[in-house]
DNA sequence: GGACGACTATACGAATACGTTATAATGGAC
DNA sequence: GTCCATTATAACGTATTCGTATAGTCGTCC
């Protein structure tokens, strides 16, 4: 039983004649006859009589076509859905992601990508990006995205380094600089990453190589926090070019010497394929993250 | 999209390899790789990616599996339809009959029909003759069974005629003819089917030719009814053959001379062709009808 | 009753699909 | 490296599909 048979049916029970079928399907006429002969063979069932050069449907063919019918509907279902799949109109993307890229580019970028795909699942997790490593080997995530070093790195790694940059409220006399360096900050209030943080670190060891004295008046888990103090004016601080960029709106922004590298990285499932949809939106957060 | 791609697709999902899919379905490795290939090419999905010469499903094939394997299905369920409707096992089978075959002859074939056939449906309307012409007409019944004549004939009468027999008491003196006839009954406790019924008429005839007293001594609507007095022992009666076999199990039955006919038919619908099963019972009812 | 129109069935040929065998290519295991 | 299991490709015969051409059937309109 081929579908193309059952739409012949379809068609033929909708509009009685051959002739009218046969246009529908954007076909001839003897091809639905044939079609039809084939299908009351295959079946057994005496589908019309051939009564005055017309047809007429049997009461088997009435009772055949509600199951016709429906095999073929279910086989257009799957037809429309595999092209609703192809497009991305279709799917799930689940992302675990580090709470800064969470806060703002992450949906940005998701809203814009499901912009035009209504049947689309979105699943965002925010975790710090060692559970986010540790989300991904489970494989019930497409993509994720963590700031390194990790403890166990993985393979499927795509990497983004950036050197951060100086973030200064905007009157703030070192404004004026177009660079900034551990000499013009010294003693000048200082909002920091924590102390665990591999930012710390990099700027104790640059502060104390320039000689200068590093007054850290506050410490916060995330470059978005640490915007919001600087904001308020409790000081200055540094801050990533790129993920923290909607933080820093009312703030000026200074290339900072020496360089202080901030890394972090979209991570794949290793041991499943990654859903081209995963893929499609791997592409876009990639160009983002590269801007 | 063709069903045969769907199939070798849910059977290399469900089994891994091509190479198994291919023993599953009878059929070479190379022609499932084919079809899966063709699959995807149309569907433009990647289902499968190739990793370490084996097949990895794709996050894609997994979601447009659900929607294979619902239509597959819905077109098996179709084809196993196709198989019932042919078989008999699937239908619906209205007759509309006359009261004295509704009694037992009727439902007794039509329980012998539906033996091994659970998903037919059977319904049984019972009215008078001259109703069961009308019913038929309304194109609503496969089938009916009516006694003649008709004041409307229809075409499509397939006629059976019989000669009543004579019924009486086990007991009763006549009972020792072989053949009875009019004046063997002159002034014999009479029952009769009512004035209106073409036996009335026939009977009094052959009364009257005969030159012998008919004694009524009742009326009945139906040869069922009859059968049940002349077993009360309230006289003697006649009856057809074949349809109130039945009611006679513990009376004697002989022939009756002159011949008193009695004729019924099996009517089907004019305009609609008739069903398969209709015709399949019609075969078993036209058999019971002629022994 | 004959011509016409609408419809279905059959014949035949070309393109496509299907499924086979043979064979190459790939990657993992020992 | 060799063996084993797997998938992919090529070549080829057969079946299916669908077109065109044409014949047959029936009802209708003069």
């Amino acid at each position: 039983m081929r579908l193309r048979q059952l739409e012949c049916f379809r068609a033929l029970m909708l509009h009685g004649t051959m002739t009218r079928a046969a246009e529908l399907l954007g076909m001839s006429q003897p091809g639905i006859s044939t079609m039809i002969a084939g299908l009351e063979h295959e079946t057994g069932l005496n589908l019309f009589v051939r009564r005055g050069g017309r047809l007429q449907p049997t009461p088997e063919a009435k009772l055949f076509y509600v199951e016709a019918a429906r095999a073929l509907e279910a086989a257009e279902n799957a037809s429309r859905v595999a092209a609703e799949i192809r497009s991305g109109r279709r799917g799930h993307l689940a992302i675990a992601a580090y709470p800064s890229i969470s806060i703002n580019l992450l949906p940005r970028l998701l809203s814009q990508f499901a912009e035009n795909k209504p049947e689309l699942q979105i699943k965002i997790i925010t975790r710090n990006s060692a559970t986010v490593r540790e989300l991904i080997s489970t494989q019930q995530f497409d993509l994720a995205v963590a700031e390194l070093p990790l403890d166990y790195p993985t393979s499927h790694m795509e990497v983004f380094s950036y050197d951060c940059m100086c973030m200064l409220p905007r009157a703030h006399p070192l404004a004026k600089l177009k660079q900034i360096t551990p000499d013009d900050l010294d003693s000048v209030p200082f909002v920091t990453l924590f102390r665990g943080d591999p930012i710390y670190q990099q700027l104790a060891s640059a502060f104390s190589e320039y000689g200068a004295r590093w007054n850290v008046v506050a410490e916060t888990e995330f470059f978005s926090t640490a915007c919001q103090l600087v904001t308020e004016g409790r000081g200055v601080g540094i801050v990533d070019p790129v993920v923290s960029k909607p933080f820093t709106e009312g703030l000026v922004v200074r290339p900072f010497k020496p360089r202080i590298q901030y890394q972090i990285a979209i991570l794949s499932p290793t041991h499943e394929a990654p859903s081209q949809v995963a893929q499609d939106f791997a592409g876009l957060l990639r160009r983002a993250l590269r801007a």
